[in-house]
DNA sequence: ATCCAGGAATTTT
DNA sequence: AAAATTCATGGA
């Protein structure tokens, strides 16, 4: 294991905010198992430290778990009230992840109306039948499968997708590497009407795809919980899409999308320890 | 057993 | 243009 110094990270925090759905703790001592594309590593934390296997070096994980953010900037931007504050001291180090586009478009046209579990369970099948076999050290698991090869519908239907088996094979179909390349170079909101166009992708999961693959701090997705969230904490009236959007962008800008994990990961679990 | 879950598309008012 | 219905499946 290699290691280096972080701060204002937490590992856990990181992974189990609900972001990202490729990650297994293999051991009781906080070490992770993390797949990302056709690589899969350790890493854990051990206070100021972080360590991580030598499949993957320095700048890749740096890079996956968006080490680069000053969140000093973010966290002075998006201290705007009492409710944030808390989040922010509460889940300190909290950090988005750079997800891949196509994992990541794939991983939640899986996740409406659907819970964590069943959506990790979707991608492990996805993998088992569409990806190749890796390995890192004792551990095994299945690469996400690469752009345009989740084509074999009846496998797409025992991945036990459902009624978002559909989409995923038209979704597969319409995209390339030439599609994520042009998408990478939009910005928000041209990125977001072109995601719109897919089957399967509203509104909701093109800012998710927005916020955790494509850079754009800015976007911010609103599922039942941060709907029901906005209302309480800023007694907002309308429960319209872009009514409430307005309002986080007006309120937190270009890192409206951190203000967005902070709440859903104070709100999710303020309730479910009650 | 019945109902719902971190939505989108389609159909009906 | 807003509201209800449907879509499969696992889990509570």
């Amino acid at each position: 294991m290699k290691s280096f110094e972080v701060e204002n990270f937490n590992l856990e925090y990181t992974l189990e905010c609900g972001q990202f759905f490729r990650y297994k703790k293999v051991r009781d001592d906080d070490l992770y198992l993390v797949n990302y594309r056709d690589i899969l590593f350790l890493v854990r934390q051990e206070g100021k430290l972080l360590r991580y296997s030598k499949n993957v070096d320095e700048t890749f994980v740096k890079r996956f778990f968006r080490l680069d953010d000053d969140m000093e900037e973010i966290y002075a931007v998006i201290s705007s009230d009492d409710f944030l504050k808390k989040a922010i001291e509460k889940y300190k180090g909290l950090r988005l992840i750079r997800q891949d586009p196509w994992e990541c478009m794939v991983s939640y046209i899986c996740s409406s109306a659907s819970n964590i579990p069943k959506i990790q369970m979707n991608i492990e099948n996805l993998s088992q039948f569409f990806g190749r076999p890796i390995a890192c050290k004792e551990f095994s698991s299945y690469s996400f499968p690469d752009v345009k090869s989740i084509s074999n519908f009846e496998n797409i239907q025992q991945s036990k997708t459902g009624y978002r088996a559909r989409y995923i094979h038209e979704v597969n179909d319409i995209v390339s590497e030439e599609y994520f390349n042009h998408l990478k170079k939009l910005d928000y909101d041209k990125s977001k009407s072109e995601l719109v166009k897919l089957p399967g992708i509203g509104e909701k999961i093109a800012d998710c795809i927005c916020l955790f693959s494509l850079n754009h701090l800015e976007a911010f997705p609103i599922d039942t919980w941060i709907a029901k969230a906005m209302k309480k904490i800023y007694g907002l009236k309308s429960d319209k899409y872009s009514d409430i959007v307005d309002f986080a962008i007006n309120k937190w800008g270009k890192y409206a999308g951190y203000a967005q994990q902070y709440i859903y990961m104070k709100i999710r679990n303020d309730e479910t320890r009650k």
